[in-house]
DNA sequence: CTTGAATATGCCTTGACAGGTATATTCTCA
DNA sequence: TGAGAATATACCTGTCAAGGCATATTCAAG
């Protein structure tokens, strides 16, 4: 999850990720088309390699590469964990209830 | 969108974030239930709440943090660009037509 | 208005990481 | 096998960001 997060961070990854979600490419095209150096593209794909998010299949002396898909399901499955707690908090019910509870609540918060 | 991606992979800061998800909570229980220094942990809140992923709402000497729901709204939105491109991509029929473009393709690749 | 709690900020140091460039590697084809 | 295309890797350099720590700030209460 974390790994994910952190490839995606870096804003050329970003671009390349996006760029691939339409078909697999191979890393010259990539190159070219987001007008940065071979070498860096290398090295980015390199990371998102090893972060999961994407497969090599070589073609020649091409290299295509293409997303997996499981990363970003995971990264769906846990936005939604948050869609949940947030969207439909129903804050206020919440806050009422936490208030009748407020002074217990107190003591409790020092262990943990 | 990479505002948000940069704030969520920095491994502390997706902690406070998953802390944050069940109820606000001031700065200082953040740091006592993650183990961390109180200044770190008002460092990250300033990042995440830069990046537009908290509210802050002063109680006191207290600064309860909160959650934000759109940037999540937005990752979500923007992940679904890939369920659509990717678990329906049709690959085989895709690079059968491919294929048969392939000559053509070649030229237009050099512009774009 | 002094004290102490809760939090923010400033400064310093260090490590990670991205870009640049040269070079190694792998493969095709003549 | 030699040349050149496509890609990966090594090394260097500069930048940026996170942690540690001291200190400033803000607020409540006596």
């Amino acid at each position: 999850m974390n790994a994910t997060l952190t490839a995606l961070a870096e804003p050329n990854r970003l671009r390349i990720v996006e760029l691939l979600r339409d078909k697999p490419r191979p890393v010259g095209e990539i190159a070219r088309r987001l007008r940065l150096r071979q070498p860096q593209v290398s090295k980015h794909l390199r990371v998102l390699s090893d972060a999961g998010l994407v497969d090599v299949r070589p073609v020649a002396q091409q290299r295509i590469y293409e997303l997996r898909a499981e990363p970003f399901d995971e990264l769906d499955t846990w936005l939604e964990t948050f869609r949940r707690s947030m969207s439909d908090r129903m804050d206020r019910l919440e806050d009422l209830i936490s208030e009748r509870k407020a002074k217990k609540e107190r003591e409790k918060e020092r262990g943990d």
